[in-house]
DNA sequence: TTTCTTTTTGCAACCGGTTGCAAAAAGAAG
DNA sequence: CTTCTTTTTGCAACCGGTTGCAAAAAGAAA
């Protein structure tokens, strides 16, 4: 018999201390002036009552509600997951709620903007790998602080980032690849516009343009997915010849072209070489055991929350770009370096 | 230079058609009493300043925030990011917003009750197959409509449940396991304290229990993920002697064990079977190709989010279970079923 | 004790909307 | 053109809080 008992106000609050409501609206406020006698009194009858303060009325006129729109658009990729365990902790850390907005869907900034701005956000993070920075550039168009995790970034930020140089992981690997001794390697992106891959694909050829004793050749899949990454080296291994090894633009990527070589009969590493990105958590199961490139997921998360805070305190921020650095995973899939002998 | 101007407001529309603020606001409220020319005159104003309602400002008269509060412990299962997946994407198109919180430190009923209160959320989605049925029951004691997904079930609910029978799925497995003529099988669980491993353990006791013939015994991981499945395999392979198949309690589980099995020069299916639970994506990836018992997620969640929804029309609604039924899934790690001969 | 300073408190307006009610306008009937 | 209905509109109070300002209380100094 649940009797949907009307929440308790400040205004019962205020009539059972028998002070006025200013009183207990300040016992409430950090800050604010408050004799200890009359907090106590405010307490026991807050107490009694059951009493906690409506944020959305306060956010009424104090302007800030504390919540913090989480936008994404990658929700089939397993890193994400723990992209959103890792955001959701550290924002309620800050005492900030997550308002998670899923762009699978709709892909429209200015529509985005507009709902998030109905709830009134504080703040906006934009979590994505292959959204464009104008997308980001919506909200501070809007005037919604917003920080770019993963983005592209720009040496003339007009949005604040948060990330890594994903053309130097893409140089990384490149140089890895070649270090090795590979004499012809591949890239394997992801979807040709998603901007990590563009980053990465630049950052390789870059490193291939220096070695012009190795040959490189590049094909995108359609999708972060292990599906697409399959069906993409099943095509290459259709077409022929296929290089000798090969960076994929992401781990679920390489797994799927892992599969599709299998099936192939090929062996990884002994015929072929793969390199994946971003280390998720299956790359060191044993029957994966994937050579990749890590991106410190949790510092970028952590640096990205505590850069939303310092912006809803100075809005006027000037737009900065916080990059971290990336770094090899040696496991089993690409062969060992070639030991050098005059 | 962002000008970060003043958001436009109802006042400001009302001033610049030149109509009373109410009949702004009955512009925006469908079922309103407004006659086609007023409305003509304040959408025009509106349009012009770029003017969209304030959701928290109307919440606080009409009593709805279209908030959503969508509770889980699970982050590190990536069953879950299609969980999530589909959550947001449903519930945005019903028009609300989920506002997410994660349990995985604070496992209070009370403080997380406390918290979504503040933010005056219209319902709360508590998706988890770990936590007990009295975590959402403080939910609904405090008037908060909830629906608890992936739960376990009863038959005298107190909140309203959506999922799967669990120990029905136990029983399935069981059933599998021994129709393949397995002489010797094994549980091997999720955490002891998780409801879902709980049913599903008992369902697979009862289903032995009429098999006499059949010996069996169960043993239980630590947390629903790949290192505790593995682990939890080593032991059982050090210990020996090993069943001659293990029903686990979650694919992730399961890839853990074969993982360990692998490591340990066992072959599966020929030496020992696998049965894993929820066929996630990776259960069909081609180098992992789990046999599993799928349940169906889409369906769940579709229906979660349409109960929530009519448990806002109709807060006192009578509590009400809705299970689906789960599936084999047969893929490559049981034995094949004997062919009976006479 | 009186006077001046500092702290605490309440009043009342406000945040951005909604809504019951009664007055005004429009339409229908006579 | 009245008179009666129905629809449309605005007024003003309200939702649950916050806050500037001035009055009241408390404390310090004389």
């Amino acid at each position: 018999m649940s009797i949907t008992s009307r929440p308790v106000t400040l205004k019962d609050v205020a009539n059972r201390a028998e002070v006025s409501t200013s009183a207990v609206s300040r016992t409430f406020t950090d800050g604010a002036s408050v004799s200890e006698k009359m907090r106590r009194k405010v307490e026991k009858a807050a107490s009694d009552l059951g009493y906690s303060p409506n944020a959305l009325a306060s956010s009424l006129t104090t302007g800030r509600t504390k919540l913090i729109g989480l936008v994404s658009n990658n929700f089939h990729n397993p890193i994400f997951l723990q992209v959103f365990d890792l955001f959701t902790r550290k924002l309620q850390d800050k005492g900030l709620r997550p308002l998670l907005m899923n762009l699978s869907d709709e892909q429209d900034a200015l529509t985005a903007v507009r709902r998030l701005q109905k709830y009134s956000v504080d703040g906006v993070i934009v979590a994505s790998s292959t959204l464009p920075p104008e997308f980001s550039k919506a909200f501070r168009d809007a005037g919604v602080p917003v920080v770019n995790s993963f983005g592209r970034f720009s040496t003339t930020p007009e949005v604040h980032i948060v990330g890594v140089d994903n053309s130097e992981c893409g140089r990384m690997a490149g140089r890895e690849l070649v270090s090795r001794g590979y004499s012809s390697v591949g890239f394997m992106g992801g979807p040709e516009t998603a901007t990590s891959t563009q980053d990465r694909f630049r950052g390789f050829s870059q490193e291939l343009a220096k070695h012009l004793e190795v040959t490189h050749c590049h094909s995108f899949a359609t999708d972060y997915s292990f599906d697409a990454g399959r069906i993409e080296m099943q095509r290459l291994i259709a077409k022929g010849p296929l290089a000798d090894a090969y960076f994929c633009g992401d781990d679920v990527l390489s797994i799927g072209a892992l599969s599709a070589l299998a099936e192939a009969g090929l062996n990884v590493p002994r015929d072929i070489g793969i390199i994946g990105f971003n280390d998720m958590e299956m790359a060191r199961w044993e029957n994966i055991n994937l050579t990749t490139i890590g991106q410190p997921i949790e510092q970028i998360i952590h640096s990205s929350v505590e850069l939303i805070v310092s912006i809803l305190d100075d809005p006027n921020r000037y737009p900065e770009v916080r990059l971290f650095p990336c770094k090899m995973v040696e496991r089993g899939t690409l062969r060992a370096v070639p030991t050098t002998e005059t």
